[in-house]
DNA sequence: CGCGTGGTTGAGTCATCTCAATTACTGTGG
DNA sequence: CCACAGTAATTGAGATGACTCAACCACGCG
């Protein structure tokens, strides 16, 4: 386990070497998991956080009907499930979405850093916090958004997102969600999702081919969905506006 | 400012006494408000958190179309807006419903706490862990689940937070949030919010009268709305699961 | 008395869902 | 090498739940 992964959580606070150092000490060991296996699920106690090292994960919840609702998505660099260790019992699950590799934190660990350097304590908090501003904005989307704008808005977060991370390039990112879990995630149903992905396409605002998304036209996408980046709490970001213009 | 109103923190965290005592010479001030006014607004870089002494507020976002989505409710005992100071500026606003009173702790007394004694600092991370674990839940909610669940999920949650504050019983809690206010916050229409209550009213799930609501048959309404209060991570309920029964 | 707010009712519209069938692609075993 | 199964995406058509619009009621207050 190398230090740059600890690169998105610097984004929110600084850390001295020291503190880097004491993180990546307390990463006792790492796993990889294929795609689509849950992580932790609901209603257990997890005593290990996971800093995500490659691969994207999904957090969910299961209805009384069976229906899934995602509720949040992590990539490459994101410390994911802070909460189970911290709170004990998990309201929800993790899974991942693509192959992925993490490196474990023992609670142990965590809760004696968090005591000896209330520095990382902040920054963990931090991210725990921008989760759920995330959280909250999906809740805005979900709710009073259109299909057209939900969609847009989520290709947006996520570009964003996956660009602060070094993930995406030319507006060009790897978007291995099927559109049946963006359905899961946007309270939609799969057709609908379908005729909205062919939509943004017909408007000349992406490309899709296999699992990667290429973003012609991030200004009107951004426009379309109502973006405003400001609850990721990312650096501001180097984007030239347009791919095309 | 009295020890007592850190109860509700309490429920998260044991707090030795000193530790209550650190939190509350913390409090510089209180602030009394009307209802309906905003308390911190979007955009803003607020240098001071709340702890709420008595009201309700709601956290609030607009949308491009002006329309309303309101994210969150917080009652008598919850610290709100940790984000704002810890992680600088606000992505959505807070507003009291009624007429509060609240305890102002600065922003620079909140971070020097947490130096010198992280444990408080935990116990201040649980509550956004918290905040987070609701606003997971309210996508679900919104995302998913039919209005009629909805409205029976939020009023379950309301009830049980209540409840845990000491502000209900008998499954009588007061409720000052009008039903457009209702509607905002589920992504409804007033006029589809105002058909729900009278069918959950019609079903004997609830009376409604002036802002106070009385659920008849608490079991009949988690079942309604699919409600399980996990995510709430409250001690457990000591509630008669019939008021009628 | 008139006005503002909160809630209710009725009627028509339309967005999104459901159901069902079809295509494209990929990996697997015969 | 081909047949087959399984996954992901697409298309069409009909059903319906929730929305919008608009009027109306009840209440409290200046």
């Amino acid at each position: 386990v190398t230090l740059p992964h600890l690169m998105r959580l610097e984004q929110l606070t600084a850390l001295s070497p020291e503190d880097k150092q004491v993180l990546a000490d307390a990463i006792v060991s790492t796993v990889t998991m294929g795609p689509n296996k849950d992580l932790v699920r609901q209603g257990e106690e997890p005593v290990e956080c996971y800093l995500i090292l490659d691969g994207m994960l999904q957090r969910y919840k299961v209805l009384g009907d069976g229906a899934r609702q995602i509720v949040g998505f992590h990539i490459t660099g994101d410390l994911c499930d802070l909460n189970g260790p911290v709170i004990g019992r998990m309201d929800h699950s993790i899974a991942t979405v693509t192959a992925s590799k993490l490196a474990v934190i023992p609670r142990a660990a965590l809760l004696e850093i968090i005591e000896r350097r209330p520095r990382i304590g902040i920054a963990l908090w931090k991210e725990t916090i921008v989760d759920a501003a995330i959280a909250r904005e999906w809740v805005a989307n979900v709710g009073r958004r259109t299909p057209h704008q939900r969609i847009a808005h989520l290709l947006c977060e996520m570009g964003r997102r996956l660009e602060a991370a070094g993930r995406a390039e030319d507006g060009k990112f790897e978007w291995p969600v099927t559109q049946a879990d963006v359905a899961e995630a946007m309270g939609l149903s799969t057709v609908h999702v379908s005729r909205v992905y062919q939509q943004l396409r017909k408007d000349g605002l992406l490309v899709t081919e296999d699992g990667v998304v290429h973003v012609l036209d991030w200004h009107r996408l951004e426009e379309v969905g109502e973006f405003t980046p400001d609850y990721l709490f990312l650096p501001s970001s180097t984007r030239q506006e347009h791919a095309s213009a």
